[in-house]
DNA sequence: ATAAAAGTTTGCAGCGACTGCATGTTGGTC
DNA sequence: GACCAACATGCAGTCGCTGCAAACTTTTAT
């Protein structure tokens, strides 16, 4: 896929420059105030090029996260038998967190863009709606229930809303707590049975 | 707001055709191909006047459920101290599920229509952020934390993601169970930590 | 080196969602 | 019955997005 030729870096080039001007365009405007037309001019393509690209103006800013998904999924189901269901969903989603921390200041702005415009947050979780019934069939064969009998669609929703909880905590601070100790206090409350924080417990790390 | 005057109930009718109307269209043919047109020739009216009612067409399928979202603010703020924090979101939510359950077979065709179309999902939690954020605000003054501090948010997405869980899974089964049953036990399973359902445990209920 | 093949960019025409504005209708009020 | 406010409608226009066909560029085969 990635023959790294003069044709597919351009294709990269293009795509990475689309992607940054839509970002930077959105976070200083709006995302109303922001055409399509604007971001391929400032990307320097037409805009019939930019459609190549990005099916919905709204995929240019949230990027395309599919194969994450199938990889944490594979990762799920490779994981020790030993774990329990949140122990092993955490332990898939470890690569991935740790990919998104690479890019701090990126996930930064597209935060910040997805919070000024909730719609975003919205499409995010609608492109990965395929891959959460994937997910959904193999928690419910892990644990050896029918995938409709309810508990392994809660479990999918509950740790998404986990990560999705610490992303946008994690995304918001400005101290240097990672993003990985925040999901994995997330995680931690979740197993604990989401307990009042009023009375700090320090054993609240799920490992 | 509700005058019941000749003006106002026609008002409602016009409302309650045009969302039938896209319920039913859209469940037969799909989302893409009913167009607002469509709709608003089935229910008689002009397609401007469908834009009077719906800010989108989307909006018609998911209904507005800020009165709902405000009153179970209002309901969660004024739980009994004693309660933990779950424990209040639950009681809070339960005449919303209560009304839910009331109109069953409504809920039925639009959760089929929402899941053969997820947008509609992301959608309808979109037009809830605003009212989520203000819930947020609600839980970090209860439990005395600042609302910045991840645990609101967590708790939050939580158990927004046990209700939509409960929702779907009543939804599409055809047993008599209550869907206030299915809440009570996505409540109990996040308040004992998601355990695995391996080794089922009778005491699951919250209260 | 050159021509054919394959992949990419672009313009164009067109649909459908959605909005602002101006105008016509209808229910409520005195 | 006359007046006012609320509501319905038509119209013109913007923008997101798509299919199609022509022009262009990189790769491949000769």
């Amino acid at each position: 896929m990635n023959d790294s030729g003069l044709r597919d870096r351009k294709k990269q080039q293009t795509r990475a420059a689309l992607t940054e001007a839509a970002l930077r365009l959105v976070d200083e405007r709006g995302l109303d105030a922001v055409t399509v037309e604007d971001i391929s001019a400032a990307a320097d393509v037409s805009p019939r090029t930019f459609f190549n690209y990005f099916a919905t103006k709204d995929e240019a800013l949230i990027g395309d996260h599919t194969a994450d998904d199938a990889a944490m999924r594979a990762r799920f189901l490779a994981a020790d038998p030993s774990l329990s269901v949140i122990e092993a969903l955490l332990l898939a989603a470890e690569p991935v967190v740790a990919a998104i921390e690479q890019d701090r200041e990126i996930w930064r702005r597209r935060i910040r863009v997805m919070t000024d415009n909730p719609q975003l947050v919205a499409g995010m979780m609608t492109r990965s709606a395929r891959s959460e019934h994937d997910l959904i069939v193999a928690i419910a064969s892990r644990v050896g229930v029918a995938p409709e009998s309810g508990w392994p669609l809660l479990a999918a929703f509950v740790t998404g809303a986990a990560v999705r909880s610490a992303l946008l905590t994690w995304a918001k601070t400005d101290s240097p707590r990672t993003f990985a100790d925040h999901v994995h206090e997330a995680f931690g409350a979740l197993a604990a049975g989401l307990p009042d924080p009023s009375k700090p417990d320090p054993s609240k790390d799920v490992r």
